[in-house]
DNA sequence: ACAAAAATGATACTTTGTATCAATTGGAGG
DNA sequence: CCTCCAATTGATACAAAGTATCATTTTTGT
C-alpha cells in the first residue's frame, strides 16, 4: 500500500487487483511515459487495454500524474510528485528545416516566473518553451541554392 | 497558377487537379488547420484521403508549410509564409486541475529572443511557451478539501 | 457472508493516418 | 498536336491509439 494506492482510495476509487499493479508500476517510472508503454508493462500480467486507459484517466482526474507535452508522439505521462516545482522546464529550440533540437543552457524564464505567477494569480509549476528557427547549417544551405 | 503552385512545380512535381484544388484552398487558410479539416474540404470535391495525407507530406518537405505544435489535437499544419517572422508566438498558462487556459498579455520572452538567437545562431521565426500551474480559483477549493 | 455497486476485459468501433496496387493523367519530346 | 510512360490517384485494406458497450467478476459496506 504506496502512497499513490493511498491516495487512490482517498478520493473514493476502488483499490482493485489491475489497479494495485499499476500503481506499484508507477513508482519506478520517473520519466515521461506513453500509455502504450505502460498498456505493454501491464498487458504482460494480463491487464486490458481499456483498463490501463480507463486508469490513467483516473489518475489525471486525482491528480496523481500529469500530461506532458513533448513534441515527438505528442501525449506522454508522468508522475505529479516527480515535478520538482517551479524548477521544472523543457526549453529547446527546433529547426523547421532539419528538425534539429539544441536544449537551451539557461532558462530565459527564470527572472520572469515569480512576476507572471503574482500577476497571474497561478501557482506556478514548471513551463516549456519551445523556440522555432532556422538552424545555421539550414540557413547557409539555402542561400546556397539560390 | 499562384506563388504555391510554381513553387510545387519548381520542386520537379506534377500540378494535377488533386493539387492544384488543394492549393487554391490553402490560399485562404491563414489559421492553423489539421490534416481532417483539409481533408473534409476537398472531398467535398471528390479528392481521397490518401492523396490529402500525401500532399501535405509533400508540402512540408517543399517548405510550403509547417508543422505547429498545439496542445490540443496538436498535428496542426500553417502556411510557413504566413508566419511573421519573429513576432509569430503563443505564450499562455493551463492549469493542469481544471485546463483553464489564460493568454499572457505580455510576451516575457521579447528582451531575449535577440541575445538567444545570437548565442544559438538559429535564424529564430517565432515560439510556443506553456506555463503550468494551479489557478488560483482549483488552488482555493484544494486547500478547502483539506 | 451477501448484495449492490463498481470495475474488468473482450470485442467492436473510431480516428488519424499509411501501404498496396490497378487505373488514370500530366507533360516532355517528337 | 500527339504519344508514351513515369508519376499520381483513389479504393481498399491495414495500423496505431484510443473509446464505448456490455456481460461477467470483484470489492466493500453491513
Amino acid at each position: 500500500m504506496n502512497r499513490f494506492m493511498e491516495q487512490f482510495m482517498k478520493s473514493g476509487y476502488k483499490l482493485t487487483r489491475p489497479r494495485r499493479l499499476l500503481l506499484e508500476r508507477l513508482e519506478d517510472l520517473d520519466r515521461p511515459f506513453t500509455a502504450e508503454e505502460l498498456y505493454e508493462m501491464m498487458n504482460r500480467e494480463g491487464i486490458g487495454r481499456a483498463t490501463v486507459f480507463r486508469t490513467l484517466k483516473l489518475l489525471l482526474d486525482i491528480g496523481i500524474l500529469v500530461r506532458v507535452h513533448l513534441e515527438e508522439g505528442c501525449q506522454h505521462y508522468q508522475l505529479a510528485a516527480g515535478l520538482p516545482g517551479e524548477d521544472h522546464h523543457h526549453d529547446r529550440i527546433i529547426c523547421r528545416f532539419c528538425g534539429k533540437i539544441t536544449d537551451l543552457d539557461e532558462c530565459p524564464m527564470r527572472n520572469d516566473v515569480a512576476a507572471i505567477a503574482k500577476r497571474s494569480g497561478y501557482r506556478l509549476q514548471g513551463h516549456h518553451l519551445d523556440l522555432y528557427g532556422i538552424c545555421s547549417r539550414c540557413d547557409a544551405d539555402n542561400q546556397k541554392s539560390h
